[in-house]
DNA sequence: TTGTATGCGTTATCAA
DNA sequence: TTGATAACGCATACAA
């Protein structure tokens, strides 16, 4: 089907590495005739030449090849990083291959798996959590590898996330500060990075007020729409309901809208809602949500960049970066005054 | 850092070949002793062996990698689709590549040229339309291939897509029933296969209806969200604006909503919004819209079996599958009278 | 039951 | 200015 450089010697009557510099080397640098060059040219034209990149990747051990793991590709906030991923790494001359573990750490444990089978350059990973031995595995075997998001604290590998602690902290402060007290989290995935530091940017926010934490009012177990909608139906029936509610991500406040919405309840009058992350679509739900902002951009920016510093320098220290979260005020908290409080507890 | 079946064999003292046999083959086949193979084994788990995919690849002529090609990864419809496309190929032992040629068709063809330098087995493209000649070389090369959702109506390769058509009918024939005449449309990329028959199926429509066709209704040219905000806005200064606007796609809708907001237009009371495509958070948008779904899951299952198909039988007859589209009807419509648009002008 | 030899397509080294 | 050759890691036909 496809031509090789041997075919296109062949009709030339050149050798193969005359063939092959033409083609890909900066093949002034050999000082090949110009006769030949074109010669080889027109050929390769007309045969359809193509590079065969597995080839030349185990000739030079180098695949220009980024692997990317990200947990729900249809998740909005990592689709975005995906796409802004993709832009940062061709700027390299890099090309990039992802997989979705679906917060399933067995295909994580795969997704590596194949990632090195195919060996790639350097891999970037936001990682379900909960375990790592298999990335101290990739870090002890010398792959240039980096985190993005969802990281590990006690692991030494360079990483790039946002603060989330820092993040639930301003989301719940301004739960607090409009006058909420009783107010819930529904946790994505427990034992995952992007969870626990969630969590306890919410508990730090609680202490620091001197309210004390409901452990009733902490539930849920994943990322994804459906458990938000369970938990909020759950937590609505509780009989001293939350006023409020924080969200450890985007796709849970989903589920949480709809809940509501099947109960009648409004947003904000009836129930305060925040959540972390903050996709495109946001600003046009019903209400406008007010959210916590990633710097999506600048996140992939340094994490492109850290990897290829590591793959220059294996043996520079690593290094663990904190980016800044932002709280977008919109239209789905309402102040709460003593007395709206007292109101609806005897409404209930 | 990473070891080979020769290096296990220096190990264990056997062959490379058996090395290969054992790790690889259905080793009883060859009737390796239970010995040697314990042994072989041993060998690679101790020395961390992990198979070489390039040089597999090299040899067998054969990658288990599919290619796929979307125009917008960060668009809510694609990433649903490349995360089905993604379990149903792994359930045939498949991994793919995905590129995002984010609407540029340069972008989509050098995408074809590094899928055929990689040597995938086939390829799934969502193509951004406008030209075809870069996927007549794929199919003139032999190569296993199938277009989904994005087509070309003049080209023989397999294809799946929604009856595009069919869709544009459906939602504009319901603004019609519920009283609507002054429909704008807001297009996606022009001489695109989905805008070319969404377009088509929106002029069916109004021309089944005795309506005439305003081709300043007519109007935008991507399927951006900016691209229905801005149109949106200019739609709205019309002296006579339109009573309801049918937009192309789910980003084009968000726009559209934006730009209402702005302007302080309700919807539906002010005005009507209908869009194609029909995403997670359609439902939890202020209103919810009314909208056409498309089977995404039975278009990635197609579009798989499709391949595979292609993949062993390579001159079977092509096959173009049109699926049937669903009208959602939620919140964003509303019922006119003659009335109503009677005060709506006079009020302008 | 196992080993030897060859080739997949490329590039780098050495030689001419 | 160009060519011959070896090697990257693997799988297989053929031999033993």
């Amino acid at each position: 089907m496809s031509s090789t450089l041997k075919d296109i010697a062949n009709k030339t009557g050149v050798s193969v590495s005359t063939v092959s510099r033409v083609l890909h080397d900066n093949s002034k640098k050999y000082k090949i005739s110009d006769e030949t060059q074109e010669r080889v040219k027109k050929a390769a034209k007309e045969l359809g030449y193509r590079i065969n990149t597995l080839a030349r990747g185990l000739r030079l051990q180098k695949t220009y090849e980024i692997g990317l793991i990200v947990p729900d590709i249809a998740n909005p906030f990592f689709s975005a990083m995906i796409k802004s991923l993709a832009g940062e790494l061709r700027k390299g001359g890099y090309n990039f291959i992802v997989y979705d573990t679906d917060e399933d750490i067995s295909i994580e444990k795969s997704a590596v798996k194949s990632l090195m089978e195919k060996r790639v350059d350097g891999m970037i990973i936001a990682s379900v959590g909960q375990e790592f031995s298999h990335i101290q595995k990739l870090r002890d075997a010398n792959v240039p590898i980096v985190m993005i998001d969802r990281c590990f604290d006690s692991l030494d590998i360079d990483s790039v996330s946002v603060d989330n602690v820092k993040g639930s902290l301003f989301a719940v402060n301004h739960l607090i500060k409009e006058g909420h007290t009783r107010i819930a989290f529904i946790q994505g995935l427990p034992g995952t990075y992007a969870n626990e530091t969630r969590l306890q940017g919410y508990k730090q926010a609680l202490n620091d007020a001197g309210i004390g934490i409901d452990e009733h009012l902490i539930v849920g177990d994943d990322f994804r729409s459906l458990n938000g909608y369970l938990e909020t139906k759950h937590l609505l029936k509780n009989p001293v309901p939350p006023t409020a509610i924080f969200t450890a991500g985007d796709l849970i406040a989903l589920g949480a809208l709809e809940a509501c919405r099947e109960h009648g309840i409004r947003i904000p009058s009836d129930l305060s809602l925040v959540t972390f992350d903050d996709p495109v679509f946001t600003s046009y739900l019903s209400p406008a949500l007010t959210a916590i902002e990633q710097p999506i951009q600048k996140m992939t920016e340094m994490a492109v960049a850290m990897l290829y510093r590591r793959m220059r320098n294996p043996d520079d220290e690593r290094r663990k970066i904190l980016l800044e979260p932002k709280l977008n005020v919109r239209s789905s908290v309402t102040r709460l005054t003593t007395l709206t409080t007292i109101t609806r507890i005897t409404n209930q």
